[in-house]
RNA sequence: GGCGACAUGGCCAAGUGGUAAGGCAGGAGCCUGCAAAGCUCUUACCCCCGGUUCGAAUCCGGGUGUCGCCUCCA
């Protein structure tokens, strides 16, 4: 049975969907101004994983991520170049892509975007206002907060204590200062509505997102930690209150990436796009790197935990390399991996279950099963098994091999992609002849190619490092 | 100030009552002309104090320390 931490019931509960096999989640996708970063990658990688796990148990899963391509931050940016919004929100939109790509995350089943959904947000914040949920003032429209008994509760935060913790708003239009904006007057970049042009907040972008790709009410919502206030109470809020039920069965929030033991983000500037980190470490290591952990705890970001992270992944995905895999798998361990994975997703225990495979394997016990295995459930945690054979492109090797022409005096007639192996039969030469020096002196140089060389009883391989 | 989380070997980390998973690093060995790579074996009384219990890392109380949310943030 799977189950799952509800941050709105503070416990682990029984996962059970709403319609039968079906599963509805959502996920608040990035605002696309800048570079994804390491922090974005922890949790895209966290909600990819519990993705992947719900179609592994079966269910029939829709997975919707927005896209939040309405912001201020999006608008000063464009201004600041003088550009269209469009300009800066598909440079990034694109940047995100390749990110995700890149990590291995699979693509969500709907990806929608904010400016496509600008009607459903007016007419949700219509239904708000006849129903006495919101007011407008002055070409702004706001939340009534206290209205909504249930306000406080996903996030834990009595309503008094929010009251008298607030901080003193400018803002003196709004009747309570708990109460958020729907809605934003603005003459320059708005879009025509009721109560003039204006703008969207953010909570109800995620709302009008939700009511129109998913439904009401929704299996899963997932996003970071720090999304949980104000950003989901406040989503909880409208669409509870607009469409008289429910909005979602199950919240979910992941950790944070820290560096220096201080949580990584775009206003603290100490943030790695996920693209630099991807220049030094693998996929995989990332991916190991990020599900060591429970996704509710903070991770530490450093050289030596992706470096530890990047020796375990090539472990790992090494262990099936010339392997001939197939469709029969090792029971047990499945079963041992549902059960980790089953409580609260624990991906540390469930990791544990595929070292014991890679164990398996180098031991030879049920060799095909276990890496048959390893790399179905392996899949299921996103780690990318293709690495393990590092297949190289003719185009790669004609690269690689075109300076050691001249390196190593060989004719031209030898083919690229002959080279390396005519090298090695040199050296088998001067190693024959006990010439260590010269035969060392190959393997150096090859080294510094990043070819590294394997001597064993049956002969020499190279690889590409 | 309010709310919440965490503290396990050199590093990372699982484990919520019955003699402490896993990964990395380190050590020893095998292999090798020597290396590299690979393989085999190998290292813990769980922050402190008190309590409950036959028995606690695990429950309760009190400390200490670290972090997060309360403002845009994954």
């Amino acid at each position: 049975m799977f189950k799952i931490y509800n941050t709105l019931s503070n416990k682990i509960e029984e996962f059970t969907p709403s319609e039968n096999n079906k599963v509805k989640m959502y996920v608040c996708g990035p605002t696309v101004y800048d570079d994804a970063h390491l922090g974005h990658a922890r949790c895209y990688i966290t909600w990819d994983t519990l993705y992947r796990y719900l179609k592994f148990l079966g269910y029939d899963v829709t997975y919707c991520r927005n896209v939040t391509d309405v912001d201020d931050k999006i608008l000063k940016k464009a201004d600041a170049q003088g550009v269209e919004p469009a300009v800066i929100t598909d440079k990034y939109y694109k940047s995100f892509i390749d990110s995700m790509n890149n990590l291995n995350v699979l693509r969500p089943d709907i990806e929608p975007r904010a400016t496509k959904t600008i009607g459903e947000m007016i007419a949700m914040i219509k239904k708000l206002e006849q129903t006495g949920f919101a007011y407008s003032v002055d070409g702004d429209v706001y939340f009534r907060v206290e209205k909504y008994k249930k306000y406080g509760e996903l996030s834990s935060q009595p309503i008094d204590d929010l009251l008298n913790g607030a901080r003193v708003e400018t803002n003196d239009k709004k009747e309570s200062p708990l109460d958020f904006a729907l809605w934003k007057k603005d003459e320059a970049h708005g879009y025509n509505s009721p109560w003039g042009k204006g703008r969207p907040g953010w909570h109800i972008e995620c709302s009008a997102m939700n009511k129109k790709h998913l439904g009401d009410t929704i299996d899963i919502h997932a996003g970071g930690a720090d999304l949980a206030f104000p950003h989901h109470e406040n989503e909880r809020a409208q669409s509870e209150c607009a469409n008289g039920c429910q909005f979602a069965k199950y919240w979910m929030h992941n950790g944070f990436v820290t560096i220096n033991k201080e949580k990584m983000s775009k206003s603290l500037n100490n943030f790695l796009t996920i693209n630099d980190v991807l220049k030094k470490y693998d996929t995989n290591a990332i991916r190991l790197f990020i599900l060591t952990n429970h996704y509710r705890m903070p991770v530490e970001f450093n050289d030596v935990a992706l470096s530890s992270a990047q020796n375990g992944a090539k472990r790992l995905i090494n262990s099936i390399a010339g392997i001939e895999t197939n469709e029969t798998y090792d029971n047990q361990a499945i079963e041992e991996f549902k059960n980790a994975m089953d409580d609260d997703l624990n991906t540390s225990k469930a990791l544990a279950v595929l070292f014991s495979l890679v164990d398996k394997i180098k031991k030879n016990i049920d060799k095909v099963k276990s890496a048959s295995t390893l790399k179905y459930l392996g899949e299921v945690l996103g780690f990318d098994f293709s690495l393990s054979q590092k297949e190289i492109s003719d185009d790669e090797l004609k690269i690689i091999a075109e300076p050691l022409y001249d390196e190593f005096n060989i004719s031209k007639d030898i083919s690229y992609k002959d080279i390396i192996n005519h090298i090695i039969a040199i050296r088998k030469t001067a190693r024959d002849n006990k010439d260590w020096i010269k035969s060392d002196e190959i393997r150096d140089k090859l080294l510094s190619h990043k070819i590294q060389l394997k001597d064993s009883k049956e002969g020499t391989t190279w690889q590409i490092l």
